[in-house]
DNA sequence: ACGTTTGTTTCGACAATACT
DNA sequence: AGTATTGTCGAAACAAACGT
């Protein structure tokens, strides 16, 4: 966990804001690291999930029993004690922090999963300050900043297999990877799979298969016996190691969910292999023919694929001069 | 024995995308 | 451009386990 990035949210939340928390540091730590872990879940609009280890980590606190006791009274003190916070039309509003949270039990290890729900003010001031304002580099650099700080790793072996993945395998892992990242979840059933994709049970069944086909997926049978559905993991030791790649949330995000920036399937397969090829910066100068063979598509398909992406504002594509040779390139 | 429930796969029509 | 291939979706089919 990067702490600097914690350090840059917690000044962040607290600094330009109007809340009037009156606790004391420690409990103030506390609740800025459940905010920060579940930043992207409260942007998604669901329930925070953490455990108590992650926590600790974050602060850099030593794992002794006495720090998670004063981890859990940190929550219980927002659970009970009330915030002030100004809101705009010259009203206080006075709540709870933490509405409503939920303990497991037996944690005797402090990794097993806690959940909280925040005050939906608090909530709204989060997703403003820290996601809304955020993706225009010019009105604020140093919230892009961190946005961009958050990168998620895909495999290599992953993009060293494009010429034999489908378009929508390709999709439906990056979906995948996406979700894992801003959840914290790996593992999912099958109508999860389609509701956070947005494709069809029936297609996310046949889609997926290519995916385990190849390991980058694993899938644990259920059993109609017990009533357990079939459960989809993604598989992070692979056989083959070959590095990884960091893509940007905010480009992930882009290409499968922003509506006017969105990608089809097959673009989204040309343009990450292209990011790949480039580790996301600088320019590719291999053929259409290459790059063909590479994602398993026709030379002239590179060619109007390349195009639209151009026109999408996703890569410059220039056509230049190579001795007598027109050739072209492509700047991500 | 037969129907019901549940999760998954296949089918068929059509749409989208790729190829020639 | 026209044609071929591939992707998509809901409906229907299927398989396993359960219930009666």
């Amino acid at each position: 966990m990067n702490n600097t990035n914690f350090k840059n949210f917690f000044k962040k939340v607290w600094d330009n804001s109007n809340i009037l928390i009156d606790a004391d540091n420690f409990n103030l730590k506390i609740l800025t690291a459940i905010l920060f872990l579940g930043r992207h879940q409260i942007e998604l609009g669901e329930e925070i999930t953490f455990n108590l280890n992650q926590i600790r980590k974050l602060l850099g606190l030593e794992g002794s029993i006495y720090t998670y006791c004063r981890i859990e009274n940190a929550i219980f003190y927002f659970k009970i004690n009330f915030y002030k916070c100004k809101l705009k039309n010259n009203r206080e509003r006075i709540a709870h922090a933490i509405k409503a949270f939920e303990k497991p039990m037996n944690d005797i290890y402090f990794n097993k999963e806690w959940r909280v729900e925040i005050d939906s003010v608090l909530r709204e001031q989060i997703i403003q300050l820290y996601f809304h304002d955020s993706f225009n580099e010019n009105d604020n650099p140093f919230i892009y900043e961190l946005i961009n700080s958050d990168k998620i790793l895909f495999p290599n072996y992953f993009f060293l297999n494009y010429h034999s993945l489908s378009d929508g395998s390709v999709k439906l892992y990056f979906a995948m990877k996406l979700q894992a990242k801003l959840t914290r979840k790996d593992e999912w059933e099958i109508d999860e799979i389609s509701e956070f994709t947005g494709i069809g049970k029936s297609t996310s069944y046949r889609i997926i298969k290519n995916l385990i086909q190849f390991d980058l997926v694993r899938k644990h049978a259920g059993s109609r016996r017990t009533q357990k559905k079939a459960i989809y993991i993604i598989n992070k030791n692979l056989k083959f190691n070959n590095g990884y790649t960091p893509f940007e949330i905010k480009t992930i995000k882009n290409m499968l969910n922003n509506a006017e920036k969105k990608l089809t399937d097959g673009e989204i397969k040309l343009y990450s292999y292209l990011y790949y090829l480039t580790d996301g910066k600088g320019e590719i100068k291999k053929s259409q023919a290459e790059i063909g063979r590479l994602i398993g598509r026709e030379r002239n398909t590179i060619s109007e694929l390349t195009d639209i992406l151009h026109e999408k504002g996703y890569i410059i594509k220039e056509t230049y001069i190579d001795g007598n040779q027109t050739r072209c390139r492509y700047i991500i």
